[in-house]
DNA sequence: GTATGTTTGAAACGTATGTTTTGAACACAG
DNA sequence: CTGTGTTCAAAACATACGTTTCAAACATAC
């Protein structure tokens, strides 16, 4: 973040606020003056707010989910069996290892995408499943090759299920680990969540289906 | 909300905007214009916008924990075994039953509950630690009781995993509900959901714990 | 070196917000 | 009736926001 362009360097921040306190909470000035690049340069270089948290999107979002459709290719090239352990592990791996000189970013990456689907109105996630949800429909896919028994429609729901769990702890891991340390006095890193959240989900999806 | 007072007139319409759209977007005049209030009145009654979203919750949460306390009592003295499917059974007929004759009442619940813990700060989140934790400390651990076999603090994050689904798949219902009827060509109801969240949460939280 | 298109800087604009103020209307006890 | 505390209404206040403006600085090609 040293001396990169304007564009970056506002990206770069805005990112990180936009994780800390949320869209509305965030004001360009804070942005813009955190980055030391001048306001009316956010408008200039990205025409308007909304465009801004598009554009911090779309940076994380599309290497994401080239990797992840890559890792879907070699999945099918080298014929690695469709498990439910190996699909999600895919995600998961992917998620905290895109950026492994900065682990910081994985924990921003899921804060970023919990407050997209938790906006109200649901314009960036409907922007989401627009660019991003092929990637996401294959691996589903993959998903229903390895629970063959659950229905599709059910399936659907179940990684709804999984999105919001992993979401919505991810997202709130600075509360919950101050919980977790008062009812245990543990700490827990994010590797740690994700480590016991993968045989949780696992179980969900492959739970039987009543009647 | 016909001819109720101002203050509730003033909770009923804030419960609905903030449920529609989320605390920083909903501002006090909407709120006062459409309960057909002062503006003035919600800093006269409650000091702040803040002190009514909190009064807002309290309305909420004080009959909801009540009545959660009361059934674990009714369960316990009717020796009801502790199984997962019973103790989540008795959450969600409970959320979804608390106000049968507005039985959209239970989205919004839902959706309250889901902007409360997005909160970037997640001031709202801590409030609602501090004021309910006890009765969810309880159901806990009538949770750990149906599975003993999961490590205190194993359980403790998979009951976090369990909040985040339902919490987040009730919250973008709406969105949801779309895509879900683009893909399926099916309408989903709140009912519908739950009841294939039940075993989704019951598999994740009895799922074998590794190593 | 000059001209041209791009980027930055400082200031202002218009608007919307939460909050405060002031006085009138009201309820009700003495 | 009178007085007193409570509630409501209208207006104004102060502030913060996203956006726009316009001139200066810069880079690049001719």
């Amino acid at each position: 973040m040293a001396q990169a362009g304007t564009v970056d360097r506002i990206l770069d921040t805005a990112e990180v606020l936009f994780a800390q306190k949320g869209f509305a909470e965030t004001s360009l000035r804070a942005i813009t003056s955190k980055a030391g690049v001048n306001l009316a340069a956010v408008n200039y270089h990205f025409g308007s707010k909304e465009a801004l948290i598009q554009a911090v999107f779309e940076r994380f979002l599309t290497p994401f989910s080239a990797a992840l459709g890559a890792k879907l290719d070699e999945m099918e090239a080298t014929g690695t069996p469709d498990t439910p352990e190996n699909v999600l592990g895919i995600v998961f791996r992917l998620a905290l290892g895109t950026h492994p000189e900065d682990p910081q970013r994985a924990a921003i990456f899921f804060r970023l995408s919990g407050q997209a689907y938790s906006q109200p109105q649901g314009h960036l996630r409907d922007y989401l499943h627009k660019h991003y949800g092929a990637v996401f429909k294959r691996l589903q896919e993959h998903l229903q090759r390895a629970v063959p028994s659950v229905p599709p429609m059910e399936l659907f729901w179940r990684v709804q299920f999984s999105l919001g769990a992993v979401i919505f702890t991810l997202s709130g891991m600075q509360s919950l680990q101050a919980i977790s340390k008062a009812d245990f006095n543990l700490d827990v890193s994010a590797v740690d969540i994700t480590r016991r959240l993968l045989p949780f989900l696992v179980g969900g999806i492959q739970a039987d289906v009543p009647e």
